[in-house]
DNA sequence: TTTCAGTTTCGTCAAGTCCC
DNA sequence: GGGACTTGACGAAACTGAAA
C-alpha cells in the first residue's frame, strides 16, 4: 500500500481523472498556485545557499584573523 | 545511434492553515 | 463552518548523460 493510496481512495483512477469534475478556472488556479509555490521554494533555497556562502567566507576571515592574532601574541611572549 | 537509469519538471490531490 | 490559499507527496512525461 503506497502513501498515495492511503491518502487518495480513488487512486485506482489515473491522476487527473478524480478531479475532472473541477471547473477549468479552479484547475487553472491550482496550476498557478503550484508554480508559484515552487518558484518561492527555489528562491528560498537560493537564499539559503547565498547565506551559506556568506557565512563560509566570514568563517574563513575569522580563522585568518585568529591565526594572525595568535602570531602576534606568540612573538610578544617570546 | 539506441537504450536505459537517474534527474527534473509539471499537474494534481489531500491536508493543513488562515481569514471572513 | 467553509472557501481560498499553501505546500508536501505522488505519478507521468520530458530531459540528460553514460554504456553498449
Amino acid at each position: 500500500m503506497t502513501a498515495c493510496q492511503l491518502r487518495n481512495p480513488s487512486s485506482s483512477l489515473p491522476q487527473g481523472v478524480a478531479g475532472a469534475g473541477l471547473t477549468a478556472p479552479r484547475n487553472l488556479k491550482r496550476k498557478e498556485a503550484a508554480r508559484e509555490c515552487r518558484r518561492k521554494k527555489k528562491e528560498y533555497v537560493k537564499c539559503l545557499e547565498n547565506r551559506v556562502a556568506v557565512l563560509e567566507n566570514q568563517n574563513k576571515t575569522l580563522i585568518e584573523e585568529l591565526r594572525a592574532l595568535k602570531n602576534v601574541y606568540r612573538h610578544k611572549a617570546e
